[in-house]
DNA sequence: CTCCTATATAGGAATCGTACGATATACTGC
DNA sequence: GCAGTATATCGTACGATTCCTATATAGGAG
């Protein structure tokens, strides 16, 4: 029973997430992994330097890693991490279903 | 394709729950709906005004629904809502498994 | 109506989050 | 080395969040 331990760290991630451009890049990395920084500002019409810092929050809960390529910074989603806060909210569901 | 007018008005669902006590509220009734609002101070070691604070938040980001019996108020999760935002987070995620 | 319990709201203090412009760092290519 | 591009960090202003105490509101019992 993960359920009581696990709550401070996944409140940590639903918070990263609860930010409208920090899920936007999220949703973009599900559809386009290795979407180098430098895209996000043109998409999500902030600055560089706010774009850097939404991507340290993501980076700081452990939803996305990096990769270096030349000189930019491609970022995917974390796979392990976003299975797990799927897990966490599973249990919070009892219409269990949607498992495509 | 929800995936991209959906995200302002999941990022809010994300944020409600983006704080260890309302995560743990919504772990909380989970497994135990119908828990009235005077149990959770208690429990999480604030006080009564801050349990009321943090179950607005819940409430008007659409998370949990509250019926009143007599003089207390009990809550309990919106299982639609969390479907909902299961849903986005499944789009999120390439590991697709899980499905208990 | 009065008292008691349960919940919500108001007000305020401390802290955190979000955005920007300016600047620093890191890599590439010459 | 220098110049150019891509990211990150610094500094800072402003608004939002979080928590408390004090107070208001709502319902039940007498």
């Amino acid at each position: 029973m993960q359920t009581q331990a696990a709550v401070p760290a996944a409140a940590r991630q639903f918070k990263a997430l609860g930010h409208p451009v920090r899920l936007g890049i999220a949703v973009r990395l599900a559809r386009e992994p290795e979407t180098c920084a430098c895209d996000f500002a043109d998409v999500f019409q902030v600055s560089q330097p706010t774009v850097s810092q939404h991507l340290r929050v993501l980076r700081e809960a452990g939803l996305v890693r990096t990769v270096r390529r030349g000189t930019q910074i491609c970022y995917s989603l974390d796979d392990a991490a976003i299975t797990q806060v799927r897990a966490l909210l599973e249990t919070l569901d009892r219409e269990v279903p949607l498992g495509r």
